[in-house]
DNA sequence: GGCCAGGACTCAA
DNA sequence: TTGAGTCATGGC
């Protein structure tokens, strides 16, 4: 089955795909030459899709799984933050002298979601303080094991481990992952906040965002960067600042001249230009980190 | 070998 | 409420 997207303005799909990318081996999408494929979830079923560019259309092939139109064409939508308008976004970077590149260097990069509340949470637990390269290891051991699993052309994709699972694991089953023992208790525990109903995408769609973050934040091992992260990448709260965030600072340091640990009213005063475009903000930041080879 | 990595917790003052 | 210490381990 084949759904086709015609291309919005500001949509570059090799600048997502490059985002995607980075060199960095993710586990939950396979990307390829103008291609990505990722195993989603659709009415519980694992469901492989593939998304390529061809004459102005984000082509979308489901190759294993269900064909449930409505539900991919909504996940793409949400991954690629395929509906968001980012003209006012644009206008705001052009009246910063230093970042006023991005609007062609960058040009239509979307802010790549994690649609997944619980796999967002999880994956800014394992990425805490640790190098980018070790964090994808990590999570790639973890979901080879907790994961599911899908099976394609002799290749396996996999889709990140449900709360369930994750509830029941022990401390000690982690450790030889090569997780420390506090990533451990951390993820275990989040999961039990699922499985017991206490936190889900739906409840905290209910809250402001300042009421979310407090929520999120009562649980152990979720701090306010995480909190931050989660919610700009699973609920897309533009106005989130990931607050701590060591690359946001090295952003703001090579482009802006900021302290490598700039005060929050510096912060504060800096978004106060992106005002809506917060987490945008940080994200194209994070963009400019890494090096085009 | 030393410092840093897309932090969070703990505990003292 | 703020600051220093601790956690843990890989990457460079």
């Amino acid at each position: 089955m084949t759904y086709k997207l015609p291309i919005p303005q500001n949509f570059s799909f090799q600048e997502c795909l490059w985002f995607l990318d980075r060199n960095y081996d993710d586990c939950l999408h396979e990307v390829r030459p103008n291609a990505v494929r990722k195993a989603i979830f659709i009415h519980n079923e694992p469901t492989l899709i593939e998304i390529t560019e061809s004459s102005n259309q984000l082509i979308i092939n489901v190759l294993v799984g269900n064909n449930s139109e409505k539900e991919i064409i909504d996940f793409v939508k949400d991954w690629f933050d395929y509906n968001r308008d980012l003209s006012p976004f644009y206008e705001l970077l052009e009246n910063d002298d230093e970042l006023k590149y991005m609007t062609s260097e960058y040009a239509g990069l979307r802010l790549l979601a994690i649609p997944d509340l619980f796999e967002a949470l999880c994956w800014s637990i394992i990425g805490q303080q640790i190098n980018l390269t070790f964090a994808y290891k990590l999570k790639r051991r973890f979901t080879e094991i907790y994961g599911t699993k899908l099976n394609y052309e002799n290749a396996d994709y996999f889709l990140f481990a449900k709360p369930e699972i994750v509830a029941n694991i022990k401390v000690e089953d982690l450790l030889p992952l090569q997780f420390s023992n506090r990533k451990a208790e951390y993820l275990i525990e989040i999961a039990k906040q699922f499985v017991s109903g206490n936190i889900s995408k739906e409840i905290l769609s209910a809250h402001s965002t300042a009421e979310a973050i407090r929520l999120l934040v009562s649980v152990r091992g979720i701090g306010e960067w995480t909190a931050n992260y989660a919610l700009m990448k699973s609920l897309k709260r533009l106005e989130c600042v990931t607050y701590g965030d060591v690359g946001l600072y090295n952003a703001l340091h090579n482009l802006k001249g900021f302290d490598k640990r700039p005060s929050r009213e510096t912060l504060n005063l800096f978004f106060k230009n992106f005002k809506d475009w917060e987490a945008y903000t940080v994200f194209y930041l994070w963009r400019s980190l890494a090096v085009k080879s």
